[in-house]
DNA sequence: TGTACATCAGTGAACGCGCGTTCACTGATGTAC
DNA sequence: TGTACATCAGTGAACGCGCGTTCACTGATGTAC
């Protein structure tokens, strides 16, 4: 009935809770101190185990973050998912969803908000892990893209050249539309990074009603508004 | 001849000297290892003085970090005043300009950007002698929006409380106009972001147009390209 | 102009600290017969 | 089911390191007369 490689025993269940453990308490830490200051230590010693126990279940300090750094891409990419899930079938209750989702997550936990997508720490290279779960983040807004039709222009812009052709046959979507997603997603975090980050502190009182506009403005530039929009599903 | 304040002795000349040295290679330093690791006794070591001797010009730490942050924000405030003083009278002249200087300066010295726009350090609470450098980066575009009325708008936006009274009165304008210099200021510093901090990696090739189509979707979210737009000397 | 005193930038030794990582070990858990 | 052996998660001591900060000091620079 188990998968054949579930971990079974006494043995592997109990090294998957103490690995879990180790991520749990050094997230914890995390957010007390930044990642450049995570202590294996201080994780250790919080857990009542020897230092060099943490080495039986991540190879150094580098392996423990990239860890981290998945880890909590994939608490976010969970929130999203159910978020947008629980929205609306068109295209703009999605992105209503997907925007709400993502700012109440990183109003909640700024310093995993921070770690991901705040400056990289220096001298550690994100390894090829982390891209998988940074990408489940985005995949419900790259879902929505799909298939949408660039409208609503009034601006002339410059012409794009072939740099957005990956992404754009990676949503099935003109390079117009995939360059819109990119500035609306931009839009999104760039605000959530100065709120966060202390940047509005004299300027905004409160930024509730701020953010809807941004979550419209950002729709309409998207072309999200057009009461008629086809969805991919059909349903005209 | 000299104001009355300025240090003219050699000792005064000799200090100032110094304390430039420091912030100097602190910068430097902090470009490698990032601000959470800046050392002071590296710092002393590379300028081959003693470790204590930076207390004679630094109260702590803290107090160099502090310095490093101001200076960092005039460094770019004086690159984004040059630029747009060398641009063209007109709004749109003083927006593309100080868009390209950001972007121009963040690119050639990420660490710095990643000093004052990135995550803030942990435990570390910057004072206020770092707010004034910080507006002086912005009080060009400020000074762009002063004056400027709401135009274009095709979308429904929700309704704006009085959180944004505060800053409308300090550029005189509308809420509204407040709003969207927040926006697009968010889309301007949100992009710079993620180019910087690695999340645009395998999504665009060549930032370059895209970064064309962002300053121009901006402006035109700001009103700035209709033609006729009076300016604030007059000239309509 | 010369002298006596005050200032204060920089020295160098020392403090106590926590860090990441290694290594030989122990003893409970798992496995093969 | 019982026994002998293998595995391996966790221990605890030790390594070498760099850190921020203090303190009494020295000696050149500045100042007052």
């Amino acid at each position: 009935m188990t998968p054949p490689h579930a971990p079974t025993t006494a043995r592997a269940l109990a090294t998957a809770e103490v690995c879990r453990r180790i991520v749990a308490e050094s997230r914890r830490q995390l957010a007390e101190v930044g990642p450049a200051a995570l202590s294996l230590r201080a994780v250790s010693r919080e857990l009542g185990m020897a230092p060099s126990a943490i080495y039986r279940h991540f190879a150094d300090r580098d392996a423990l973050l990239s860890a981290l750094i998945a880890q909590t891409f994939t608490d976010l990419g969970e929130a999203v998912e159910v978020a947008v899930a629980a929205a609306g079938p068109a295209r703009i209750d999605t992105w209503r969803a997907w925007t709400r989702a993502v700012r109440e997550w990183a109003v909640a936990r700024p310093f995993d908000y921070a770690l991901v997508y705040g400056s990289p720490v220096p001298g550690y290279a994100a390894p090829r892990d982390t891209v998988a779960p940074a990408v489940r983040v985005l995949q419900p807004i790259l879902d929505m893209a799909s298939g949408l039709t660039p409208s609503g222009s009034t601006v002339d812009t410059p012409p794009l050249g072939d740099s957005l052709d990956s992404m754009a046959d990676y949503i099935d979507a003109p390079a117009e539309v995939a360059a819109r997603a990119i500035e609306a997603w931009a839009t999104i975090m760039g605000f959530l990074s100065l709120y966060l980050f202390g940047h509005l502190v004299g300027a905004v009182d409160s930024s509730d009603t701020l953010w809807e506009r941004v979550v419209e403005q950002t729709a309409a530039d998207l072309g999200l508004t057009e009461p008629d929009e086809p969805l991919p599903g059909g349903r005209s």
